[in-house]
DNA sequence: ACCTTAACCAAACAATTGTTTGTTAAATGA
DNA sequence: TCATTTAACAAACAATTGTTTGGTTAAGGT
């Protein structure tokens, strides 16, 4: 059967890198780069820490594969989340929901996408930012849209906000609010203060 | 002269030890913990790595020192800021002032008063976090202090404010605005709303 | 003059790091 | 069936890590 070859074929071509992949997200989010060791995730997955690199040719590369997949879940959480919603406060609210399911997910993909890594890692710093900037210019163009008087500070708007956001992976513990209503909220901190 | 005596004698006890523990903040604060070396630190003020174990016991006691030393910065310019500033709102600006000038001050010691380096050091780990908790305690009394309407979360706005404020470690620059100037115009954001 | 202590150097230590090498077993393709 | 590719193992590699040890110099006290 067709199905079931191309079904082995592709667990044999793609399931171990994934599931290293998923190991490398997990462990880099929770004990950090440098805290993290080949044998770490290796061990994870069940392999010799040698057996890595078929897969990935060094560590820095496996960390720039692990932030391009949680660049692309962060912008495809965001991308869902604002579909349909055209006023400019109610959109900002559902990116700040759907970026907080994607930060706080327990897969921990999104969770590397920081400027904390960046120091650490040589020459592949630039891709890096080059991608979390693509992010960022996004998030921008929500909080462009919004209706401020004429001399508020945009900037330091959207970086307050997006402080508030990514700080919570600092604090957060399951229970009480979801990811998405604690992002909904400090958006409407923002949208009136606390007094309205 | 007993000055002079004094003098040398103070600098002969503790002038090396002040210099561990500024080159180590910079080095912890700008590198992080893993990535910075007891050769990298010893090398900063021109010891050999193993000259350093005759100050501190062990790398891990250094952090600590370094953290103690970055709290107590952190909670005296913060003390300092709202000296005398009895109006809730005011004096919440005052101590955003205080906590963003510690915290992007260069001598590093403030920027270390962050959970990220907790999970990477042993049983010393409650000790930081105990230190932490004791400033955001302080922290907290001003949010309790504001008159916010009977539903609000006083929380999250508290842990918003504190993102806001620590995120800033990750995008500020000198020049354009001051670091206390962003610090007022942060809780300005969430007193009245952008609109007010 | 003697002793003590402070402060450091010089050199090594064992452990861990990322990485490389040669080999092997299974699956694939002609 | 046979050559090749895939995916891994087993074992080592050099380098770096935090740390220890023993010796050395200089200052202070008595």
């Amino acid at each position: 059967m067709a199905s079931e070859t191309e079904g082995s074929e592709a667990q044999r071509q793609n399931n171990r890198r994934d599931k290293l992949l998923e190991a490398a997200a997990q462990l880099f989010s929770s004990q950090g780069y440098e805290a993290t060791s080949m044998r770490d995730i290796a061990g994870a997955v069940g392999m010799l820490p040698g057996s890595v690199y078929y897969h990935f040719p060094s560590k820095e590369d496996l960390f720039v594969a692990v932030h391009d997949e949680g660049v692309r879940q962060i912008t495809d959480s965001v991308r869902e989340a604002v579909k349909g919603v055209t006023d400019p406060w109610e959109r900002l609210e559902a990116a700040a929901a759907g970026h907080m399911e994607a930060l706080l997910a327990d897969n921990g993909f999104a969770s590397v996408v920081t400027p904390e890594y960046s120091t650490k890692l040589g020459q592949a710093t630039e891709r890096l930012i080059a991608q979390r900037d693509a992010y960022e210019r996004m998030f921008a163009t929500f909080v462009d849209a919004l209706p401020l008087p004429a001399g508020a500070d945009r900037q330091i708007f959207r970086l307050g906000l997006l402080g508030m956001l990514n700080w919570a992976r600092t604090w957060y513990r399951p229970g009480r609010k979801t990811p998405a209503e604690i992002g909904r909220e400090m958006v409407r901190l923002l949208r009136q203060g606390p007094m309205g």
